[in-house]
DNA sequence: CCTCTGGCTGGAAACGATTCCTAATTCTAA
DNA sequence: TTAGAATTAGGAATCGTTTCCAGCCAGAGG
């Protein structure tokens, strides 16, 4: 089985030239006569011959390989951010290796160190959480370039894709308090992310431009799955002063809170209202018209790949932001009681 | 930036020995003393030194590397089966590379070549066609292991992963049947496809069974996508001869179907019975409580981790079969003019 | 006391490329 | 004609491991 692998070797010797002078071929050397050119290149095609990455990236210091990490690769916003972020480094002649951190940061660790000994020469990663002060030394010590999605943490050597959430939820929560909402609830995931403080940041902007007052107890901001959305949702309908208005940031928090509504047999757009901040694939088949915020994860992988291309050839680090919009439909409308 | 890479032979310098002992300590040979063994851990854990799996695989020729190759990653259904891949093969010391064939064929053959280059232990693969006489050649001068994802190619060394589709879509079929449906279109993917093939069996078999002959205008076997599907049922309903059940097989067809329904102003479960084959994500959430055949992803990629395993470590070709089943809900009742 | 066995160890050859260095050849110019 | 420069080719080192092979030393058996 060894003997059918063809290599460099094989091919010097059928054109009858050292080893050296296939790699300068190969390699568009300047210093290689016509003839040497023209015997080696009929060495190569008459054997197939196609050089090993391994071999090359052992002696080169390169794998052409960028990691990509993120906490879930069936949310279909990271799905489509890992397709457009492939192509676009395919171009470039990348490969991507795909690792799931499951929202584990024990799992995050070690997949830095996978990382590492696979010499992977950049990150694209999708942290679990900002604050980790291990986390952060260990992406120091790393030496790879990485690429942060949606992240931003201080003394640490790496470019981000940020995006710009408080603009989009800003305008959607205008949007609720011009038409009457004065209740508002804000579900989403844990206030240390900057994704959420941003968030939140233009939740509150709209609010006090919109001369209302946030009840805190309005404001549910722990996780960004399901469950947790589902049961704060249905912990404040059970209130006295139930909200007219959800918020719902992210896709779990939308799903979450959309059953809960469903399960207490409220109708969206008619006995309360919501916005949800992303969309997801067949989104216009859902039961109600819902108003969203906006961001193209077409644009987040093209802008991931980049940033970290432009990392790895030695650019310094930088930050693309990535705009968000309200887009409205009915779901934001007045509601009955609101 | 060389100098920082801790190597064995820095370990074989600080515990004084030689290389080849430092290695075999790591590797858990027989022959190694106890204070051998004491001396190299010990210089181990104080370098903090880990092997580089790139000398490791050019050495040993294995990888510890999988390809993984489909068709579109944001598939919601494919997403979950390489998730729950890459779960397991992790846990066998693998890590997936990821890749896009974006259902072109000539992509597909520049991966199969890549894999090679890259000396990929093992692939699992969603192939866009099953007769490309070139794709079976290809594979076969490959000398992979290769596990294939609902294909079945005669004449291949490959395992495969089969979905027991016409099951569940024939227990679908015969309870539209039993509902009153008479006129039931069927809209799917390329007939050449196993996947096709299964599924328009059960339709057949679930019609032959209720006495009920099959009009072949109402079966639309072209492409997966939601373009098509979207076309064919406008095309269908703008007819004199009106379905008064649609089978849509796959999410494209699904989704397609349902887009071109909202916009004819049916209403799914009232006007028009309907049957999603593959469920996605929030499904529940939709406007209509669909009726679906459903398979487990997440098996599906347990089972083909499983398969390229066993292919990688000697075994023989097999296959797994993945059963599916009807999910009744309301979408398939009787319709009002049914 | 000598030989044989067997456990351990170190040295060196792979694995398949790239690249530096040196040497041979050709060409130009004095 | 010959020195010196410019091309071009080959040889060898290197990347970081694993693994084969040979040798050393200690203990056992005669």
């Amino acid at each position: 089985m060894k003997h059918n692998r063809v290599t460099i070797h094989h091919v010097a010797k059928k054109a009858g030239v050292a080893i050296s002078s296939v790699s300068r071929v190969l390699s568009n050397h300047a210093d290689v006569s016509d003839d040497m050119r023209i015997k080696v290149e009929k060495a190569v095609s008459e054997l197939g011959y196609e050089p090993d990455y391994l071999a090359q990236s052992l002696r080169k210091g390169a794998t052409q390989t960028i990691g990509f990490m993120i906490r879930d690769i069936t949310n279909p916003l990271f799905s489509i951010v890992a397709q457009s972020a492939e192509f676009e480094l395919r171009k470039a002649g990348y490969s991507i290796i795909l690792i799931n951190s499951h929202g584990d940061s024990s799992v995050e660790k070690e997949n830095f160190s996978l990382f590492k000994r696979r010499r992977i020469d950049g990150i694209i990663a999708s942290l679990v959480s900002e604050d980790a002060a291990q986390t952060k030394s260990i992406i120091n010590n790393l030496g790879i370039p990485i690429v942060l999605l949606d992240r931003e943490i201080a003394g640490l050597k790496a470019s981000a894709v940020i995006c710009n959430h408080s603009i989009g939820v800003k305008e959607a929560t205008s949007d609720l308090i011009k038409n009457g909402h004065k209740r508002i609830a804000f579900v989403s995931g844990m206030k240390d992310l900057l994704i959420t403080r941003s968030r939140l940041k233009g939740f509150e902007d709209a609010c006090t431009e919109g001369g209302i007052k946030i009840d805190p107890s309005y404001l549910r901001l722990g996780k960004f799955s399901e469950d947790y959305s589902y049961h704060e949702i249905l912990d404040l309908f059970g209130s006295k002063k139930k909200p007219t208005a959800i918020v719902a940031g992210g896709i779990g928090a939308s799903a979450g809170a959309l059953r809960a509504l469903k399960d207490l047999k409220l109708k969206v757009g008619k006995d309360v209202a919501f916005i949800a901040v992303d969309e997801w694939p067949m989104f216009d088949l859902l039961s109600s018209d819902l108003s969203s915020v906006y961001r193209d994860p077409d644009e987040i992988g093209r802008e991931s790949a980049r940033l970290i291309l432009n990392l790895i050839t030695g650019g310094p680090t930088s930050q693309a932001v990535v705009q968000t919009h309200y887009r409205k439909r009915t779901s934001s409308r007045r509601v009955l009681n609101g």
